[in-house]
DNA sequence: CTGAAAGCGCTTACAG
DNA sequence: CTGAAAGCGCTTACAG
């Protein structure tokens, strides 16, 4: 139903007896055109509020401006923080971005993908899904010419640019957060334990506890996928067994949740039984009950980063070959959930 | 530095020695083409990865594919829940969606709008921002012949599609719970006048005081903006009055938050001192200190209805001048913010 | 059944 | 300084 008529080159040079050549160049600001010629159209395209069709531009310079965005879950804290500063800079840079999900599905994951690369996309970030250990269809794009930058959850088999946090460091201090508050049976609960961000923070969580001479326990450390059944389950395993942890260093926000939830059908009292710190950046933490301690990273400007790196890659007259590894910092947001007085610094 | 060459027809047609019109109509599934030449089409196109260039398809039939939407903010749970939907829907009819955001501001939110426009999107998705009052650049859109639907925040100014939820019933029931606690002197916090949805739950809220022989006091209705500063002072300021409220209704989720945050600061507890209820669909309302009473809204269902019915607008032939305006329910979750005795039913 | 041609909206090397 | 022509990748009415 779309019947009216958008105002193109032609239009104008119609209108002005000129040659749509001319009317292009006039509007290009090119210099060797006659000052009154450029003067009335330039008017003119004004009047008639011309824009130029980026679709007829794309198919001639094979660049669409447009770069595609791959995260597990847009309604997601984490990512849609992050989706916020990718806008802010793309949109600055002129390009625009389409948002697609993996829904932590590897083949989601591929086929998403492969539908952002068929719509001719200048460029790709991506996070990997949970499932994702295969990492060929990334490589695909970029044997295409068409680049990725990875953030969050990359891969080694991906030569790229790449943003991360010290998730090894992060781990570690919240860690020794909750040793230093007497807590000396600690589980950690984490995601895929392919992903390289899960190895991090696991040497983060056992170096810490081996720095102080505490055991670690196998059994104690537990990798879930986003069946919430399923981790619910094995959640409630691990608080049930006769010998349980006095608290658990979380790798991801969504899993404090569900540990919450299990921890309250259970009524246990989070921190005097259990004490909770976890990966986390819901500007809502300090407010949950108790307040989560959280490990916060920088996520729009990791955004933000990403997407410079991105349009460094795509606008490159050479072939880079030199690629990076950003490491941004954590912050550990001490609250409640991992004071051994069940009381809040000021707060409360 | 996007060197590499995507497959075409061309490429196709020479291999096989056809010519492109051939190669086309065979990748189309047309009847009236030699049955071997159709088979060595499709086998040397599958081989190739060929996948058709959308750019050139738009181009001709002057359809992007594009839906765009616009919400105030990306990072923000209502938002990015019912873009969840949108992208759930478009996506099984085969359609990308573009995300602009308005952070709050008109002039944001046109600029926005045309530069959606100037991508030749097919469509439109918008909840208009708190400042805006005047829906021209909508009008335009229509008017250039790219539908427009609305959601949430909709203007009786535009004749078209419509997504809302019973907002009116919505703040009518959440404040006959407070009453029935037996809170009598209930404040609202709510944002711009101007907006539909901020009419409708003050009518809600009213209403139902009235409903109750509660008298309406003006200087209890608090429009705020998203200035974080002016409406904590604006806040602050209600609870400072000598005769201050004990309950208030929620508008948005947001304002909750900044509510929860003064009431810290002035250590007036929740809901000994002040009860809460409001407007939000954080799934993490349940684990707040204390945990929120919520209006909560159909959000992916909203969003999957949004598009649908814009898709309908874009596909349909004839010209549509029946616009229906869907009204959805709400559900009032009550939790210990609105509960007298500050023990939430089953819980803690 | 197949191909050459025109056209979607634009840019740009080539003439003049 | 200006215009005609070619071309980006595709589709489709028109010939044959």
């Amino acid at each position: 139903m779309n019947n009216q008529h958008q105002i193109t080159l032609k239009d104008i040079a119609q209108q002005l007896k000129l040659s749509v050549s001319t009317v292009s160049r006039a509007l290009k600001g090119s210099t060797d055109i006659n000052a009154e010629t450029s003067k009335q159209v330039l008017a003119l395209a004004e009047e008639l509020k011309y824009s130029p069709n980026p679709i007829a531009l794309s198919l001639k310079d094979k660049k669409t401006k447009v770069i595609g965005v791959m995260v597990q879950e847009i309604a997601n804290n984490y990512c849609s923080a992050v989706i916020a500063g990718i806008e802010n800079f793309a949109c600055k840079m002129g390009y625009q971005t389409i948002i697609s999900q993996s829904h932590e599905k590897y083949e989601t994951e591929v086929q998403n993908t492969r539908l952002l690369a068929s719509r001719r996309i200048d460029g790709l970030i991506i996070s990997i899904s949970n499932e994702t250990r295969n990492t060929d269809h990334l490589q695909e794009l970029i044997d295409k010419g068409i680049p990725v930058v990875m953030f969050d959850r990359v891969s080694n088999a991906i030569a790229t640019h790449k943003v991360i946090v010290d998730d090894y460091r992060g781990a570690f201090e919240a860690t020794c957060q909750l040793i230093e508050q007497g807590y000396e049976n600690i589980a950690h609960i984490t995601i895929s334990k392919h992903l390289l961000i899960t190895q991090n923070r696991l040497r983060g969580f056992t170096d810490a506890l081996r720095t102080h001479q505490l055991p670690v326990r196998s059994e104690w450390i537990l990798h879930c996928d986003f069946n919430t059944e399923a981790t619910e389950n094995k959640i409630r395993h691990l608080f049930c067994s006769t010998k349980r942890p006095d608290a658990v260093l979380l790798s991801v926000e969504r899993l404090s949740i569900t540990c919450l939830k299990v921890l309250r059908e259970l009524e246990l009292q989070v921190p005097d039984d259990v004490a909770l710190s976890s990966f986390s950046d819901n500007p809502l933490s300090p407010f949950l009950n108790p307040a989560l301690t959280s490990v916060c990273q920088p996520t729009f400007a990791m955004g933000q980063l990403a997407v410079e790196l991105l349009i460094e890659l795509i606008e490159s007259k050479q072939i880079i070959k030199e690629y990076k590894t950003v490491q941004m910092k954590t912050t550990l947001h001490v609250h409640e959930s991992s004071l051994r007085k069940a009381v809040a610094v000021g707060e409360k």
